[in-house]
DNA sequence: TAGAGGATTGAT
DNA sequence: TCAATCCTCTAC
């Protein structure tokens, strides 16, 4: 299966990013142990909308790996508890990204299992925090490269335009209009979609 | 440097 | 509906 070009990330709408990556696959292999599986809910996060922690290009140090240049890694710790892992995209100092919300399980499914000290695979990957969990992500692998050989993302199933649904962001209340953007995109009818 | 709050989750 | 839990950012 081959790994995705940096052109692919690189490119400057995030939105349409965001719902290719659906059917990808996210695969990790930390502690060797590998897992991994195809996404199958995104969330996109541009620096021109007040949703993104770098509206504005407002650069901090939790941020700052928003503003390389796309196909790296930007995970930051939500609520002190989970971890939340985003692809960078666009051109170095345009910080864009998509959230990974949610993945259907295909590789080292006893790890994840480990992992989230349970014993079936039953929604295990459908949340933002879960997945990154269940994917050994942390903050180690803020700014890690997208084709390193702790994390990537390669090619999976095609995913027709037909089978995306398109719905608003969650939990970004705050935002005020800019929440109203539906940038949330989900493959119809499959089960490991979040909730 | 103190204080408020957050791109969530799971239990009640 | 609410607590867990701690890092990040803002204001002083």
């Amino acid at each position: 299966m081959s790994r995705l070009a940096e052109s692919f990330y690189t490119r400057t709408n995030v939105v349409t990013i965001a719902k290719e990556l659906l059917g990808k696959r996210l695969i990790t292999n930390i502690n060797n142990k590998p897992t991994g599986g195809i996404i199958v809910e995104t969330e996109a996060y541009s620096f021109c909308e007040r949703g993104c922690h770098a509206y504005q290009n407002k650069m901090t140090n939790r941020n700052k790996v928003m503003f390389n240049e796309g196909g790296v890694a930007y995970v930051y710790l939500c609520y002190g508890i989970h971890n939340l892992f985003n692809v960078v995209t666009n051109k170095s100092g345009l910080a864009d990204a998509v959230l990974i919300i949610a993945l259907e399980p295909v590789e080292g499914l006893e790890w994840m299992l480990d992992r989230m000290k349970v014993q079936h695979a039953k929604r295990i990957t459908s949340g933002p925090g879960k997945l990154t969990k269940a994917l050994g992500i942390d903050r180690t692998c803020d700014g890690v490269m997208l084709n390193s050989s702790q994390l990537w993302i390669e090619e999976g199933v095609r995913v027709s335009e037909k089978k995306i649904d398109a719905s608003t962001r969650i939990g970004i209340d705050y935002a005020g209009e800019d929440a109203q953007l539906p940038w949330r995109f989900s493959i119809k009818d499959n089960e490991w979609v979040s909730k």
